[in-house]
DNA sequence: CGCAAACCAGAACGAACGCTCTATCCAGTA
DNA sequence: TACTGGATAGAGCGTTCGTTCTGGTTTGCG
């Protein structure tokens, strides 16, 4: 259900929301503008999504999800050890960050923060991703040997910290942030080792 | 130059504007809500601000500032262990956005994300808070007895984590992100006691 | 082939946006 | 009393917003 083989309309319309709202938050992303980036017209827009701006977000949203989690779960796999994983994680974040201009730093934070207690359904997806990469965290520090109860606190730093710092190096534009970040992750994880 | 006996027109505005930022960010706060909400008009808006929305963005960024910094210096100087201070910082930000109804989170950061590179005078106050902010931290830190390069990585962690704690914890309605965040902060600290 | 369903296209609506404009009020000065 | 300039007041500008509506085009199936 995901991939046509050119991508669908339907696709580059998500796709296209999502870049948008990332990079310009979801009050200042318009649906005119939505379906221009995507190649699209405003009847189709409104056909796939007949929630209108609202339902739009919710699907911008769960891709970005599904995006974001392939990338950390591709840069948790590439190490054994977590805490290094963690900052290698950092790393990348800080070169895709840089690579984008400073324009693409976490893909739902901007929608998060207009929507937190206006929009229930965005703020449910919302809550919904950053669940889902605290799992992916939590499931890594428990395969490499972590407690449960430690794990699961852990993961929610990181994730917590990574967001922040990727916040702060967008507006700083530097990488210093993140890569410090990564650094204090790390040895935050060793000092949890049995 | 602060503080007029009964708060002044502009004053009303600047912090009418900073909290409707703070909530629903900058997109999604009209000038005239702003009006409405201080309690005066149009008019006066832009009489005080011929810069327009950009102007009052800036406004509303250094006020929120200031009262950030004072709260955060209040509750740093409250300790004479820094590591126990920042925990208490972490659990004075919980306590806040819970009475608040979990809408008071980070004054600035929805304001950052939704003007990262299109409104460089924004983006110049945000960066200042931010460093603001770290300095207070820094400076907590090195008159605890910590090396100068120690506490200014540490400071941009601490700042970063409770930032992005912040966010999480606004998004899941939840106390928890925060204080595990202050918890972690506070061994990340004590890790580096010489 | 026929025809309904799915999809694409864009004009048009009311509301809200940021902003400009003119008019009025009022303290301070001469 | 007349003048001046900061402050207040709100009607209204052009634009854009999210949304709706009416068509046209393509597609899949009986």
């Amino acid at each position: 259900m995901a991939n046509t083989p050119q991508p669908g309309t339907r696709e580059r319309i998500v796709s296209a929301a999502s870049l948008l709202m990332q990079r310009q938050g979801y009050e200042g992303t318009g649906i005119k503008q939505v379906a221009q980036e995507a190649k699209a017209t405003l009847g189709s827009v409104y056909h796939f999504f007949p929630g209108g701006k609202q339902a739009l977000g919710v699907a911008a949203v769960k891709h970005a999800d599904q995006e974001f989690a392939a990338m950390l779960s591709a840069s948790l796999s590439g190490e054994a050890d977590p805490a290094k994983a963690v900052a290698v994680c950092a790393r990348a974040l800080a070169d895709h960050l840089r690579d984008s201009g400073w324009m693409d730093g976490c893909p739902i934070s901007a929608t998060a923060l207009e929507t937190t207690g206006r929009a229930p359904e965005i703020e449910q997806a919302v809550a919904a991703a950053f669940q889902h990469w605290r799992d992916l965290v939590a499931g890594t520090l428990r395969e490499a040997g972590f407690a449960e109860g430690v794990a699961h606190d852990l993961a929610i730093t990181v994730i917590n910290t990574l967001e922040g710092a990727e916040l702060t190096a967008q507006v700083f534009r530097s990488e210093t942030p993140l890569l410090v970040a990564g650094e204090h992750l790390a040895r935050l994880i060793d000092s949890y080792r049995s």
